[in-house]
DNA sequence: AACGAACGCAACCGCATGCGA
DNA sequence: ATCGCATGCGGTTGCGTTCGT
């Protein structure tokens, strides 16, 4: 049975063909209401002529509010390619990486921009970047695991170097054997007395403005932690 | 201006998968 | 274990619009 009815047609009871923006908003409204799933409830509850296929798809596809119109983007285009290399014809989840874009948009977008025989270079391209990609991603672990190694031998170097201080500069306590109570402002400047002893003691002094970054620049020299969080924080933002 | 080709997009179809009875 | 229903997914189709001749 197929009926032609305006626009779109009945078959088996259900109309099909392009949706009225009455059907939309009868659509809309229900979801609204109940919110999405359950689709072959929502021709019974609105009267909506429409098969539970037809109403998801034309909510997913076009009526979600979440949807973003308009072009795809250079920058989502890249993504598309890209991650077309590495996925394939997954449209559904190449769409999780683009917000607002829905799988039958990407699919159509690439069938026309990017169909076998008429832009291969692309792809290639696109395969060809998804490798150095990957390449570089590998690098950079390597490096992070490279500078966690670094750290630790640093805080190594840095313990065993206040311990020479702490001994040269008599700070033990001979009979305890712990350090004597000595401030951190201190051990800096005995540090640098230690380490650059042909400096001059007003450069080392924290009396001035001058030497206030010296010794700030120390501190935070030592402070190996925070150097590992910042670190990890920007090896994050890649 | 008219016509056909190419394009863009909404919608449909068939199959796969998940899940509850 | 299996059956049926609901939903999701990828491929395909159909039609309006745009572009080139």
């Amino acid at each position: 049975m197929n009926v032609q009815f305006g626009w779109g047609t009945f078959e088996d009871g259900w109309r099909k063909g392009p949706w009225t923006p009455q059907e939309d908003k009868l659509l809309i409204d229900h979801v609204n209401l109940h919110g999405e799933g359950r689709w072959n409830s929502v021709s019974k509850l609105t009267g909506l002529r429409r098969s539970g296929k037809s109403c998801r798809l034309r909510w997913v596809n076009y009526l979600r509010p979440d949807l973003k119109r308009g072009k795809i983007t250079p920058q989502e285009e890249n993504i598309i390619l890209e991650l077309h290399a590495r996925w394939g014809n997954r449209w559904s989840t190449i769409a999780r990486s683009l917000p607002g874009r829905t799988d039958n948009e990407i699919k159509n977008y690439w069938r026309t921009h990017f169909k076998k025989g008429k832009t291969s270079k692309n792809v290639e391209r696109a395969r060809a970047r998804f490798l150095k990609q990957q390449q570089e991603q590998q690098q950079q672990q390597q490096q992070q695991q490279e500078f966690v190694l670094q750290v630790q031998v640093d805080q190594e170097q840095q313990q065993q170097v206040q311990q020479q201080v702490l001994h040269q500069y008599n700070c033990y306590d001979q009979q305890t054997n712990e350090v004597q109570h000595v401030g951190e402002q201190d051990i800096d400047e005995m540090i640098m007395a230690y380490m650059y002893p042909n400096m001059s003691s007003s450069m080392t002094s924290m009396s001035d403005g001058s030497s206030e970054d010296i010794g700030s620049s120390l501190g935070n020299f030592w402070n190996l932690d925070d150097v590992v969080q910042q670190h990890d924080q920007v090896l994050y933002f890649y």
